[in-house]
DNA sequence: GAGGGTGACGCAATCGATTGCACGTATCAT
DNA sequence: ATGATACGTGCAATCGATTGCGTCACCCTC
């Protein structure tokens, strides 16, 4: 029996004698020796794909010997020979937004069930830092990628793409249909809020957009002009305002804007919810109340939005889902890399809460809020 | 000029000639065989650590033709043979509750100017998930830990601690002292939101405590005990109750509770931000109003809880800075091993907005609120 | 009984970087 | 001219697991 082994030490782990003592994991090399056979058997009677290499008796006797002394396969010496290594990078822009941990559960756990797991990166949209991260990331042989990143034109996915790295997009998309994705349906979300404003009885309407960068963006633009031709409502470019992010500050200058302009409107459909919310404080801070005077609807269903005064009438998006689908995509992917790019939409439900009422009549006699 | 290499591609990382193409990354091999020189001297050459043991000139080539090459060390074949990675675990409990994020990014922010990473891994307060977490990053060979989970009694800790990993508690701490930390300082926190509260004119004050299996939940309540008998106030057990967590829910129980039992109070301090919340819904669902009758204090000044209504009066944690202090330390303990543990108290400050107000008198006369 | 097939296992290369040791050369003192 | 010293570099082992290939024993068949 050959070793290159010096010593081999019992108590492996976390052992009550080793008090203060740094100790060494079992590694194959120790397993194998125990139970006397190479290392190379060992790692087959392991492994369940090479199992049926090994004699039964052997593969057994080499597993029982693992479990003895808590073997664990060290990752990095598998990673290095396989360059696989049961991670996959995931790339979002700030955690600290709400929106993204949702997201990061959802792909975490259904990671986390195949022993999988994922590398978080947060860019701050800087695209330096963006390509600096997938580069380290892919040095540490990330087996794909999710971006929540994505917009719509964005030339480190291209080369991704064209590099042949999986790749999943969720929540936002680019340009490209040839990426797999996984967004919520914005049209479908904003269809629901249109329709219940024009139930409520509101007809001129207006729509604060997102950045026209993101998908997110254009989507519900997009989406919102279908829905007053729809419901033959009136549509001029002046009932929609452009944002610069996704902040509170770029729905109070927003806001502010049309109300400058002297746009006549009794609804605003927000982009998202922190548009909708810096509505709120721009109509406050003028006096205009909600959802007496404008009603408003937001986007996503943030946590404690439904705490707002009054709380907030907005499209819930499934964003845990979201994060599952996409990592559920990503190892359908992984294991069949032949599969054409899927895009899947998941279906918003409009959340509605006290920040949407039937406008007052031009006469102001207004019909009551009905409850 | 020996190699162990077949062939040499140039075009190395993401050229337009290899469309659809992976690239083989240069390796250390391919920068020495272009600069003439063995790969254990080109190693040599790159690292900064051993520079000087290479001619002058040597290293100049070396470096020229790893630059050229856009060589990138790779971490996977330099953990493996060091034992080191560049990267340290990050456990905490559950990454959407909005507290962590921010300690997430602070860690994150003061790791990556180093080129560090730090490895998340969500609990859900499961022993069981978090024993599992760590054996998967000790094998990943991550340098050491930064934990948010910590329990007064905690096992895993202890055992961490034997074996001689670095770690760093930060928002929460453990029974004992000898581990290092980094968490708010609770009992000023509480301290200068007591001092609001009397300063405001009340007397009669209850207290929502957090769970007792955690510093936070039993340094506040201390804190709360030890003010009541600065400012020579009424200190009864009845005053406080004990809430099971950190909760919405249970702050309403916990409210309702002491409303039940008759105590009489005209101000709460909530355990922290949740619990308010909860209390708010308690009280409004009971017609008691927030703050005419009674005044509210949270801890943590999460998102979003200036938009209560009313605002949430609330001692503000510097989350991020909490993780980057925490960072720093555990940086420090991994370049100086002997150094001994150490506790950072970072200060909180008191966020007064609308929900403290004076109490109104027995006889229901009533300072008016000054503003 | 020689040839061929099969199952079980070992050998050794390999992944890519790091590092202790030793060798060769240049320099300098004696 | 010889020995000591320092410096620069190469050699090869090493980290731990995986895997193509070869070998050996055994059994079957003609």
């Amino acid at each position: 029996m050959s070793s290159r082994r010096r010593e081999y030490r019992s108590h492996p782990v976390g052992s009550a004698h080793n008090y203060h003592a740094v100790v060494r994991q079992p590694t194959l090399q120790d397993v194998a020796d125990r139970a006397g056979v190479h290392r190379a058997t060992a790692s087959r009677a392991l492994n369940p794909a090479t199992r049926h290499l090994v004699n039964g008796e052997t593969a057994d006797r080499v597993e029982r010997v693992a479990q003895s002394l808590g073997y664990r396969p060290n990752p990095i010496a598998r990673s290095l020979k396989t360059a696989r290594s049961s991670s996959i990078g995931l790339v979002i822009p700030d955690l600290t937004n709400p929106l993204f941990p949702p997201i990061a559960r959802g792909i975490e756990d259904v990671l986390g069930s195949i022993g999988y797991n994922a590398w978080i990166v947060n860019t701050d949209n800087d695209p330096v830092r963006e390509a600096a991260a997938v580069e380290s990331m892919r040095g540490r042989s990330v087996e794909g990628f999710i971006f929540a990143t994505a917009r719509l034109a964005h030339p480190l996915l291209d080369q991704l793409v064209s590099q042949g790295s999986p790749l999943v997009l969720v929540n936002r998309r680019t340009a490209r249909s040839d990426i797999s994705s996984v967004t919520a349906d914005d049209a479908a979300g904003v269809a629901q809020a249109m329709r219940h404003l024009v139930e409520l009885g509101h007809s001129r309407i207006v729509h604060l957009a997102g950045p026209q960068g993101l998908s997110t963006g254009v989507n519900r633009l997009r989406a919102f002009r279908q829905a007053l031709t729809d419901h033959g409502l009136p549509s001029g470019a002046e009932r929609t305002v452009i944002c610069q992010s996704w902040t509170e500050a770029a729905g109070a200058v927003g806001i502010a804007s049309l109300l400058d302009a002297g746009v006549d409107f009794t609804a605003v459909l927000a982009g998202n919810d922190l548009l909708a919310v810096g509505c709120y404080n721009e109509l406050a801070a003028r006096g205009v109340s909600c959802p007496d005077d404008v009603s408003v609807v937001g986007f996503n269903d943030m946590p404690f939005v439904d705490k707002l005064n009054p709380p907030l009438t907005t499209a819930r998006i499934p964003h845990y889902e979201l994060g599952a689908e996409a990592a559920r995509m990503l190892l359908e992917d992984l294991r069949m890399p032949q599969r054409p790019p899927r895009t899947v939409l998941l279906p918003p439900s409009l959340i509605v809460r006290g920040s949407t009422a039937p406008p007052k009549t031009r006469n102001g006699a207004g019909r009551r809020r009905s409850r």
